[in-house]
DNA sequence: TTGAAAGCGTTACCAA
DNA sequence: TTGGTAACGCTTTCAA
């Protein structure tokens, strides 16, 4: 029924070996043979089979792409980037056509064991894992034990946004500085006048949300200011709102506030509307990340721009271990300022 | 060096055949003994090796989704609930967990054809293709002889938010109404008040940008009321950004705009922010879809809303071949207006 | 440069 | 309920 490479093979008047040989371009075949052979592929319109070719290469062309949130644009131009990275650098396999697979873990980390099981089990080319991590010791050394297996049964494994695993050099990491990053923006609040300033953390479980908080908390404690309030919640918009609302009912003289990530601050921009504050007049607002949508929808946001695109598209090169492979390495892209609108000083 | 299946049925004291079915839960075991292979495969760390399992099997537990956007929100959303009802139906071999992978096209007919290829090789249980399709004969024809190819190997299709391919009854579709919606929300429009609206559609050879601009114009030649200037682009924000401008170049007196998609409609109301507009004061704003972060973005945005969770859960089990599974069959989500904040009354 | 043949690790059919 | 054993379709030495 279906085509085999057999079947190429007979009718080119081959071996099954040459039309393999030919298809993979790894060995030397003569120009007359190949062209037989691509012609008899196109002529029976064969297409490989993908396990039987993984099966007896003991590797396959699937690279893995973990998210925390795959309706958050964060982590779709980190992905989309990484993919466009394996993609150029076809070069494998059969057409050396990667299959880019973007799973999404919910932030759950028995969907994230599982589905780096289940990459495992088709034997990736590679697996990138993107955005922080859950700070739990029992699941920080599971998913450093399957990373492990994995780095040695000749997956590549790269760490994006996310920090290096202890001890293991061929993890390659490639990680945000997200403790200077808070401090620059908190810094830029307290240069702007801003003294009563309020928190909006992310899950206190997550290796992002706690370093944040404490590069706020190093800007705040060198400008000698007395530390807000702060409330934690879930990277997303809805918490944003409600712990915007929380931080006023706590503290109703804030000045400014400081959200985790963008869609954390449209939250609070949301909520600071519903209460009728103008913003950035009564409260100014300044958030991490470079989510497409913040400079439009809040006029007046401070934010911290991760290159993402870039870090997506390094990561990616990482995984397919070209030029900059470095398995082990661990880079640190800086966090770097950017006022992308004027927010405001406070009042009076 | 790796632990297979023969290693574990050696632990286990019984054959390869037995662990295998264990594994697969299809066939009757004695609890006993399957007690005793599951025991050995923990002991041994054991992980099926997939594609020796698709090759034997021919299948695989991969399932692909094709978005065009994968940093849009909107298929974000849908991937999401696809790979959720995906997940929960759990019944099939080694362990009944299935690999959703999301693939990004960009919106290029090449690379849709490509990747549609690649989940060929890889023997893909299911192929589920979102968002509008591009209006081009050879390419439609194309990807509906790949499509009939990938059913007649067992792959299942589905359609969702894109139009069924003709004649093939093989090919399950879940189609938006995106005519209707259209015609509602300018509707909506007309209804206030507005006579002199602008459109800002998607590409020009897309069917989702075709349907839509009909919807409108139904509307508009129903009220009677003669047709506005129309500005087409990319279904992204600078995009709506840009046409704004031109609509207001074109017809400085316009007092609504009716935008392609919600991330459009940001763009639009960006521009017009930067043009000195209140919104909806001086003009108002409507657009499709159903993103996340409208409502709270832009205060006065009239949406159609179209329920992406419901279906894209509804394409993962089509795809999962489950209750709905009706191949061949042609399911139409109509669109259901939902004023989201009330658009304004033209001024004057 | 090409061919022959031995695996690769599972599944599934046929017996027992 | 379990075991034996052909496939499954490709890659890759080893020879020629």
């Amino acid at each position: 029924m279906t085509v085999t490479l057999a079947d190429v093979a007979a009718r080119a008047r081959v071996s099954p070996a040459t039309v393999s040989r030919v298809l993979n371009g790894n060995y030397p075949v003569a120009a007359s043979t190949r062209e037989r052979v691509l012609r008899a592929v196109d002529e029976l319109d064969y297409v490989l089979n993908g396990p039987a070719s993984s099966l007896a290469a003991a590797t396959s062309d699937l690279v893995g792409i973990l998210v925390n949130d795959i309706a958050d644009p964060f982590f779709g131009i980190m992905a989309g980037a990484a993919q466009s990275a394996i993609g150029e650098g076809a070069s494998g396999r059969a057409g050396g056509e990667k299959l880019a697979v973007v799973c999404n873990t919910g932030g759950s980390p028995e969907r994230e064991l599982t589905y780096l099981t289940l990459l495992q089990r088709q034997r990736a080319a590679a697996v990138i894992l993107t955005g922080g991590s859950l700070e739990d010791e029992e699941h920080m050394a599971a998913v450093a034990a399957k990373l492990t297996k994995l780095a040695d049964a000749g997956t590549r494994v790269v760490l994006c946004g996310r920090p290096p695993v202890r001890g293991d050099a061929s993890v390659a990491a490639l990680t945000f500085d997200n403790r200077a990053g808070a401090r620059r923006l908190t810094d830029h609040l307290l240069t702007l006048g801003h003294r009563r300033i309020g928190y909006v953390a992310g899950p206190a479980d997550r290796t992002t949300t706690r370093h944040r908080l404490e590069g706020h908390r190093e800007a705040m404690s060198a400008a000698g200011a007395a530390e807000g309030p702060t409330v934690h919640g879930s990277y997303d918009r809805g918490s944003g709102y409600d712990a915007t609302l929380e931080l006023l009912r706590r503290e109703p003289s804030l000045t400014a506030i400081v959200a985790a990530n963008d869609t954390v601050a449209l939250g609070a921009c949301a909520a600071l509307r519903d209460r009728g504050l103008s913003i950035p007049g009564d409260v100014s607002v300044a958030g991490f990340d470079d989510l497409p949508f913040s400079v439009d929808a809040v006029p007046a946001l401070t934010t911290v721009r991760l290159p993402l695109h870039e870090a997506g598209a390094r990561a990616g090169r990482l995984a397919m271990a070209t030029e900059e492979a470095q398995p082990g390495g661990i880079a640190t892209i800086p966090a770097e300022l950017m006022v992308r609108a004027s927010t405001a000083p406070p009042r009076g």
